[in-house]
DNA sequence: ATTGTTGCAAACTATTTGCAAGGCG
DNA sequence: CGCCTTGCAAATAGTTTGCAACAAT
């Protein structure tokens, strides 16, 4: 959730390009909430980019997630989703509406805590998923699931 | 981690037939730590079971994960690893080795009351992954990462 | 001017599917 | 014996890569 002078600054810190195809991938994510897979913000582009291609979203994703800008979902589905927001907050996905959305203001430290001492790894990240049915979809389809 | 007969009278129960190479499938993954993906499972049945083809591998781990005799672990590499160990306990992966071990013993239930709270969702299930260096990986290459 | 980037198409890889032969119930 | 399963090969889908034209610095 930067703003596109700090995209740009980071991207030249690390030696990349800036250029307007990268920066509207940033802002395309950065203005959503659906957590899209590459595919999804190839199709918000597409209107306003019409020749950007999904090799571009795809290597754009891979550079932005090695200088830290994006994080990459895996929520079991068969395509990675994209977060610009990079805090290790846990997600949590719907097995109705299959939407993605974030949990913030949740206490995990002493889940991490716990683990770093019971295996004695250094811990660089995280990744925490929770999986049920949302409270929309618990009203249109009660029973299911 | 069930014994054979267990998981014969649950396919049964459950309407599919009963074959060798779904109990050698099963045997093979209760067997190991490795939570190894399809690939590696069927490099380690490959040579007691030389006519088993990956297609089987797969197939049979779908049955499986659908009837509950083992969990599909999705730790962002390019393919699912599986765990005999249906319960939901938290992962551990090494950046270093790309060992995938399991975490027993840790209370992850006031995360997932909050989680319940915050969203309104009926939770059905959760994936805890954590990431980091192993004690071993440590020792040999303290320095990177 | 140099070097990195784009965008197309082709390649690649994990997984799924169609189908004929075979095996379980 | 009927139907499900196997195992091969082909198909599929997400992602990556090669490369020539192009653009950022």
């Amino acid at each position: 959730m930067l703003e596109i002078e700090n995209v740009t600054q980071i991207l030249r810190d690390n030696g990349f390009k800036v250029t307007p195809q990268r920066l509207a991938v940033y802002e395309a994510l950065a203005a959503t909430e659906m957590h899209p897979n590459a595919e999804m913000l190839y199709n918000i582009l597409q209107p306003q980019y019409p020749t950007m291609s999904l090799a571009t979203v795809y290597k754009t994703m891979d550079i932005f997630a090695g200088i830290g800008l994006v994080q990459i979902l895996n929520t079991g589905e068969d395509s990675f989703r994209y977060d610009a927001n990079t805090s290790s907050h846990p997600h949590i996905k719907c097995i109705c509406c299959n939407k993605v959305a974030d949990i913030f203001d949740i206490d995990d430290e002493p889940l991490i805590k716990a683990a770093q001492e019971k295996t004695g790894f250094q811990l660089t990240g995280r990744q925490i998923y929770f999986y049920g049915k949302c409270p929309r979809c618990q009203k249109i389809s009660p029973d299911t699931h």
